[in-house]
DNA sequence: ATGGTAGTGGAACTA
């Protein structure tokens, strides 16, 4: 069985709902993981998702802030829900497919504009954040699992563009690669993106501050597809489906895709 | 060092 998966920060699903109607009608993913909904789950627009095929949805939201939905096609069963660092916010989902497959989906908090927890209370509740995603994950090592989502860092040097100057910006700083990548070991998680594309600059983010995104072009790998030992080697034809960022409307985010052969 | 844009909700917060 092969199903291809998507996700994307829609940063408010109701104000693109229909920039997700297309998403649907263009790629047509089996499984579209979305964060940042900005929407309680009765307000989400489920009926034009429906008719597109996606009659299957988990997900935790709340008003205004936040929020994470999983929109399927294949039937999904919601497994776990986690406040981590006891924000009280909606940014854990876990359904599981039919298949056995269970679909993890974060959107990780910000962390705010200054890289210090004494100064600034988000950067701490990120790293937070991240240390308890990593005691989960290492309590109950995941099995036939995909984790995905907004994770708001961008690990490498070729997921920024331009390293050295973003080594004290939130989001590729050295703390908060180190506290992924505890995450990352703690569940025995493979970057399903970076295993099927090695080399080269990535990105899946471009901030609307910038005059031209496109041809600036000063992005980040904020958004993630990861999975188990055991299915990841399944997994082939990742991409980032930048055109997305060009879209009436868009999103800040472009969404990223994956597809498993199981 | 600053300000640039966008969403929610109708000011101030978050990203």
């Amino acid at each position: 069985m092969t199903f291809t998966l998507a996700t994307w920060n829609i940063n408010s699903v109701r104000l693109r709902e229909p920039i997700v109607q297309q998403l649907m009608q263009a790629e047509a993913p089996d499984v579209l993981c979305l964060q940042e909904t900005k929407s309680p789950v009765d307000k989400i627009p489920l009926d034009g998702f429906a008719e597109l095929g996606y009659r299957h949805i988990v997900a935790r939201g709340q008003k205004g802030y936040n929020g994470v939905a999983i929109l399927s096609r294949l039937p999904i069963e919601e497994v776990a829900s986690e406040d981590f660092a006891s924000l009280g916010h909606a940014r854990h989902i876990a359904g599981r497919l039919e298949n056995g497959v269970t679909i993890h989906n974060f959107y990780v908090p910000a962390g705010g504009d200054k890289p210090d927890r004494e100064v600034n209370e988000k950067f701490g509740q990120k790293l937070d954040y991240l240390t308890e995603m990593r005691d989960y994950f290492a309590a109950t090592p995941p099995e036939k699992s995909i984790l995905v989502g907004d994770l708001n860092i961008a690990p490498r040097e070729d997921d920024v563009w331009d390293h050295k100057k973003l080594l004290k910006i939130v989001s590729h700083t050295p703390i908060e690669v180190e506290h992924l990548a505890a995450v990352q070991e703690a569940g025995n998680w493979v970057d399903v993106t970076r295993k099927d594309i090695t080399e080269g600059k990535l990105y899946s983010w471009w901030s609307y501050r910038a005059k031209d995104w496109d041809a600036a072009d000063k992005g980040r790998r904020l958004d993630h597809v990861w999975a188990t030992q055991d299915i990841a080697g399944s997994a082939h034809s990742s991409r980032v489906l930048r055109a997305a960022r060009g879209w009436e409307k868009p999103s800040d985010h472009a969404p990223v895709f994956a597809t498993f052969d199981l």
